[in-house]
DNA sequence: GAGTTAGGTTAACGATCGCTAACCACGGTA
DNA sequence: TACCGTGGTTAGCGATCGTTAACCTAACTC
């Protein structure tokens, strides 16, 4: 792993249980070994830095779900195959997952405009396998059901009460019964 | 509205857009009408305001979950009186929601004690109805349930996609789903 | 009418913030 | 061997932070 990619990483982690404002470059600095201005020789700021996370982990999670989408036959299917991989996600990037909802108000604007259409983006994908299942679903209907099982999934890293191969199942079974209530 | 209920309101709009590092008690101030000094009349501190807003929330939920339990003649009507306060708390009161499982980690250690154990008595009040339904149900298990359950309904203030009332009785139906999968 | 209190103000303090400047060590290369 | 880019260091800048101090004014009280 590459300089950078620790401090990403390690940023992820201090972001998500102190907030972005509550971290200082020099704490950073510090849980990676290093001194805090030296993180500029691989940053242009400490903004740029929730910027990459951000905009990336958003890029990947719309780029994996529409490819689960185009791989299901149905939407019945292709809802499964959206809640497998986006409770994979939580459970293996639950840092990513908080500091997403918690600090994009903090990135800058062209960041924070490329994360929200993005989002839109993937929030569609799901609507638009609802709204298959369901002719009579209005789009922001669709919108809302999907943000609230985002919702349901993205909890787990707050809680961590039994482990991994227990909460996986437990919230694929939950996600589904909602999405489908 | 006093003076203090006024600050304690406006400070929670601004900590849940921009975090609680992300305000100062100029900004604070300001908000309210007066100079962020001004606002040690009030409180004793920045903290000290984050306590009394967390604080008294968590024990407003508790206090009110408990009374529906208590009215209820069994499980499934106590989760469904459950799920109706808890939607109708989080719809009425979004920035508050947002604050409490975003800005907790900033809290002086007392009231971070406090916040936790009324959360977590809140949790079993939930996990304890759940596993009268199923009696199969570990106590983790059911408090990971409760959990997911608040995540779903909580997530309502980041979308706001469709009125309330329409989002009522939809989230109201999502989360009876998952808590019955 | 004098005194007290509640609720404001501005000024300023020390700490900490993000960030830049200046410098240094080292590995690869001409 | 001379040189240059990479990735570090420490010192320090200006801005902003939470907080305190000193002061002011209006309302209420004895």
């Amino acid at each position: 792993m590459s300089r950078r990619d620790q401090i990403l990483a390690t940023a992820a982690e201090l972001f998500a249980t102190r907030g972005f404002h509550g971290v200082s470059v020099a704490d950073l600095g510090a849980a990676c070994g290093i001194s805090g201005p030296a993180l500029y020789k691989h940053f242009a700021g400490k903004e740029a830095i929730l910027a990459e996370m951000l905009v990336s982990i958003s890029e990947e999670l719309l780029a994996e779900g529409s490819r689960r989408v185009a791989d299901s036959a149905g939407p019945t299917e292709a809802l499964d195959a959206l809640v497998d991989w986006h409770v994979d996600f939580a459970l293996h990037h639950r840092a990513l997952i908080v500091v997403q909802d918690r600090d994009w108000e903090s990135l800058p604007d062209d960041a924070r405009e490329r994360v929200r259409t993005l989002q839109r983006e993937y929030v569609d994908l799901w609507g638009a396998q609802l709204r298959l299942l369901d002719r009579t679903l209005g789009l922001d209907q669709a919108r809302a059901m999907a943000h609230a099982t985002f919702g349901l999934i993205n909890s787990t890293p707050h809680s961590g009460l039994i482990p991994d191969d227990q909460m996986r199942p437990l919230l694929h079974r939950m996600a589904l019964a909602a999405l489908s209530s």
